[in-house]
DNA sequence: ATTTGCGTTAACAATTTGATAATATAGGGA
DNA sequence: TCCCTATATTATCAAATTGTTAACGCAAAT
């Protein structure tokens, strides 16, 4: 899958295409168009899209009976699959989602919110494909799902909160975490602690990390550098 | 991800609330509830749902500050969010899609229809599923068909709990289950039990494999590593 | 009817963690 | 330079968490 998605849509009414393709392009998006069912299934296996929209009501074969066939092939087992129709009634929408697609969309729809949704989309897809909890800088790792923190590959055990402080600063290198900011990510709303306790564990990772990577920003709060 | 999904409903309408858990539970899925923002998140943290649905209006925090909330936190990076609300302006929605969330439904919503969409999603997150029945890690193998633990090339007799238990931490190898997390899949979430359990368990399972191969991580859980 | 094993809990021990107080140190501004 | 304030350091202690053992209820098997 490309950086730029590919999106095909289909529908015969050639204002909805319009607008729909002027919309996509303008967020970046590489689009391609078909008027009706069979140019929709030649165009989907020419181009491989990553998400086809699709009318229902078009001449020639309608969207369902596209997404049907296009499911049925392994190539478009997992390409996104979006209804637009006009058709609002409900056996039309639980038998589209039913047949595979992702989504079932009503017309009218304003432009912004189908952009809303097609980012939705993707954003889920890129989601699922890096499941990796895993942040590495340099000879520091530090891996979220295990709950370890290596260096130089020499694990380091961490207690719960020095874990937490340490992978809170290390999330966004080189920013500036207010004091505030990290009371409520590591320590929460509810809790109420100290003013000495973050510089405790704060010096507990520096003397167990044994490595100079936590600035003190004073009078704002800390930061992360290799 | 155990193989019954568990959804997550908050909303403050208690007969929307019960509507809709009927239909999903009818459906065969877990489901629990939470009537305002803040107990969405208790909710949340406390069961690890694969599916939150969230009103938008609820007293104390609406649905898009607790959509926010949740996302920044590592553990619902990747949890499925879906926004049910009677707000059907363009604003909310597309704020609510930036949120985060994978979906925005509008109140009335049909009960058959909100449950095409949850199966939808479910589908496209459950691309990746592969269920090995056997499991097999240097010495050790587990078999999940016969309900046998091989080390060595000796039987080992776990009993059910244990095995569950077990086979639940070699799933995946390293990744620290959280008590939470153990207690839904290996007790289920209608079941309570007391703070002990699980310790007792882990330590018969220790006994018998009589290998270090499971790691507490105090204040987390516990992991699987040879 | 008796035995056996499982799952759970209670009770207590052992351990680790995290917050705080007290004190030292550093750095910027008057 | 001298203050004043913010942070660093250290030790201490309470709280939280887990480990361990024994015992109990229950159900299935004998």
């Amino acid at each position: 899958m490309s950086i730029v998605k590919k999106i095909l849509i289909a529908d015969d009414e050639p204002d909805i295409l319009e607008i729909i393709q002027f919309n996509l392009k303008a967020e970046g998006y590489n689009v391609v168009t078909a008027k009706n069912g069979d140019e929709a299934i030649d165009a989907a296996k020419k181009n491989q899209p990553d998400l086809i929209i699709l009318d229902i009501m078009m001449p020639g074969k309608n969207g369902i009976e596209v997404c049907n066939i296009l499911r049925m092939q392994p190539a478009f087992k997992d390409t996104l699959i979006v209804f637009l129709s006009a058709l609002s009634d409900e056996q039309t929408e639980i038998r589209g989602l039913e047949t595979g697609a992702d989504d079932y969309l009503t017309k009218p729809i304003s432009p912004k919110i189908l952009l809303s949704k097609v980012n939705a989309l993707f954003r889920r897809i890129n989601k699922d494909k890096d499941e990796t909890e895993i942040v590495q800088l340099g000879d520091l790792v530090i891996d979220r799902e295990k709950y370890m923190v290596k260096f130089k590959g020499i694990d380091i055990i961490l207690a719960r909160k020095e874990f937490e402080l340490l992978a809170l600063l290390a999330s966004k290198p080189g920013k500036v975490f207010l004091r505030n900011e990290i009371l409520n990510q590591v320590w929460g709303t509810e809790v109420i602690v100290g003013d000495r306790t973050i510089d405790v564990h704060i010096r507990k990772i520096r003397q167990k990390l044994n490595l100079d990577c936590i600035t003190t920003v004073k009078g704002v709060g800390y930061k992360f550098e290799l």
